[in-house]
DNA sequence: TTGTAAGCGTTATCAA
DNA sequence: TTGATAACGCTTACAA
């Protein structure tokens, strides 16, 4: 059952019903309820494929995401399909799993798929790909992590910050043996994370030895492999900052093994990225908070203003914040 | 830059510039060599639009999950995806977040962008559009909820030996006021542990109090609320089987508040879905497992076979397992 | 207000 | 092995 079809039902042309469901107002009140009950009747539904192509317009939006089962990405789903849906688009996701060949093969498919506009939260990719989405004028929205493409809207963490926070409260707390679990320096966030760090722990006239910064890939895995190593130094840390909460799910795992050791009274942690989960924790998290949902929204927002012809590139930094729980003290005296 | 333009470049017709993209293998190797290279060079990129409408078929399944934010979700989802992707498939996702009625609007968008098969989570959608989905012979799953649709393969948990399961666990450690936070009665898989904890309760000679069996919707909120509800009973529960982890959450929330309240000292918590959060919970939760990633897998195959032309209409049951974690214990000697 | 007909970018049929 | 051409189901000039 086709347009087609309806149309010799009715005994009208197929642009007459077309219009009749596109653009109800220019056609004839009379006609326009004969085909709406027509379409009623025969259960007939339009061929969107065929739309699209006419149109030139799939009123989709791709979005890659770093990591499904994170729930920083849950969030960015749920905020980004939520406008979407108020503004009549869909949303093709797709999740890079962390790895950018993934990432690789959403863009390709975003492309062929002609999608309307593309949010991604970078885990890697080419920017020769990322180019070509360009040339094709395809809008681009870099969302938590900057790809390294100019000329782009950007919704990003003040990471650099959000470090600088987490260090300065273990340092307030009377640490001087902080180390990182960082994610893998081919990541903006991660990148600004560790500078963050860093800078905050020279300023404070601590020395940052190599064997306290370690770099994971911001998965679980990862994050209990490096704890792992921390915990067995011969100097061990009293605290330690991770840079995202799969690894700090990681890190709990590993420090959990050592029946020894407890938060935060023998080691302080910090997380970044309040996750549901982080509350409930034993001992409570406390984390760097990030705005998530809102950062997804305003990331569909900003694409959907480029997709209406809007021009300027923005960038738009959200600010983090700092959640005390339980998971932070002061050092034992002992250890000192 | 289309298969025409493509075409004039490299002195051939539109259709062997398409088999040379299609079927490489029916064209002469020189000329495939010709048109790969200049596909490369000129970055032409294949419309898929057009192919599908040619074709009539887009290679894409839908899913819709119940609620994206719950692990339970992105499990499904993830494990959906990997399967779609290795067979050549995309996965077009929509959030039902728990009411019907964005369920229905996601399976009309699955109408209208005909898609080759769907895999659902029912929030209760109204069953004439399901069975439009079945008049349009679209292969249909029902995962995790059964929607009632007769002849339709399905993938879910045996949930009442779920629910049996955690029921006998709380006997066996000397339960007898065990009360219950269920999910919404229009969803089946919510029936089916309310029935296998009703009847596990009867076979052991303990009476279904009324007031010890609450109703949420599968959302925090509302298991925040029941929780409250129970723990200001005259004669409160001493342990609670929450029917899923989101309204886990919620519990939690609640009996935070009561200072004096220790799990599981004065109350045992037993909770279904091991949420990867569950074990790193204060305590770590006892919950009934499913097989998550496994479930999401198992119905994607199933609607590729069913998109390939397999006619019978399986059901599969998943068994769910024990975790005994800490959340659980005999209850206190002095209440009883 | 409605109808005619072209065209969106592919693939498939048939003929060369 | 390749080419000419007709679809696929819709929207949109333009004409009536």
């Amino acid at each position: 059952m086709n347009l087609r079809d309806l149309a010799r039902k009715l005994n009208l042309s197929t642009a007459t019903v077309s219009r009749a469901l596109s653009r109800p107002e220019i056609v004839a009140p009379a006609t326009r309820e004969r085909v709406l009950q027509a379409v009623r009747r025969s259960g007939y539904h339009m061929n969107g494929i065929a739309r699209s192509l006419r149109t030139q317009s799939t009123r989709t939006i791709g979005v890659v995401v770093s990591d499904i089962r994170n729930s920083f990405s849950s969030s960015i789903v749920k905020a980004v399909e939520d406008v979407a849906r108020v503004n009549g688009y869909t949303v093709l996701i797709c999740n890079a799993d962390e790895t950018g060949q993934n990432e690789e093969a959403a863009l390709q498919l975003f492309i062929e798929r002609k999608v309307s506009g593309v949010i991604h939260c970078s885990a890697g990719a080419n920017l020769e790909l990322l180019r070509v989405l360009q040339n094709k004028s395809i809008p681009l929205i870099d969302l938590d992590r900057r790809s390294g493409l100019e000329n782009v809207d950007t919704v990003v963490l003040d990471n650099h910050l959000g470090a600088e926070i987490a260090t300065r409260h273990l340092i307030g707390l009377g640490h001087r043996r902080i180390a990182m679990i960082s994610g893998p320096m081919h990541l903006s966030n991660a990148r600004s994370r560790v500078e963050g760090f860093r800078k905050t722990l020279r300023a404070a006239g601590i020395p940052v030895a190599r064997e306290y910064l370690e770099f994971g890939d911001f998965r679980q895995r990862s994050g209990e492999e490096a704890a792992q190593k921390l915990l067995f130094l011969r100097h061990p840390p009293t605290a330690v900052f991770v840079a995202n909460n799969e690894m700090m799910a990681g890190a709990l795992l590993a420090i959990r093994q050592q029946k020894r050791l407890k938060v935060p009274r023998n080691l302080s942690l910090i997380g970044f990225d309040d996750a549901r989960w982080a509350q409930f924790a034993d001992p409570p998290l406390t984390v760097v908070s990030q705005p998530t949902e809102a950062m997804g929204e305003k990331a569909a927002e900003l694409l959907l203003q480029r997709i209406q012809g809007e021009t300027a590139a923005k960038t738009i930094v959200f600010k983090p914040t700092l959640v005390v729980r339980r998971s932070t003290a002061a050092p034992e005296r002992s250890r000192t």
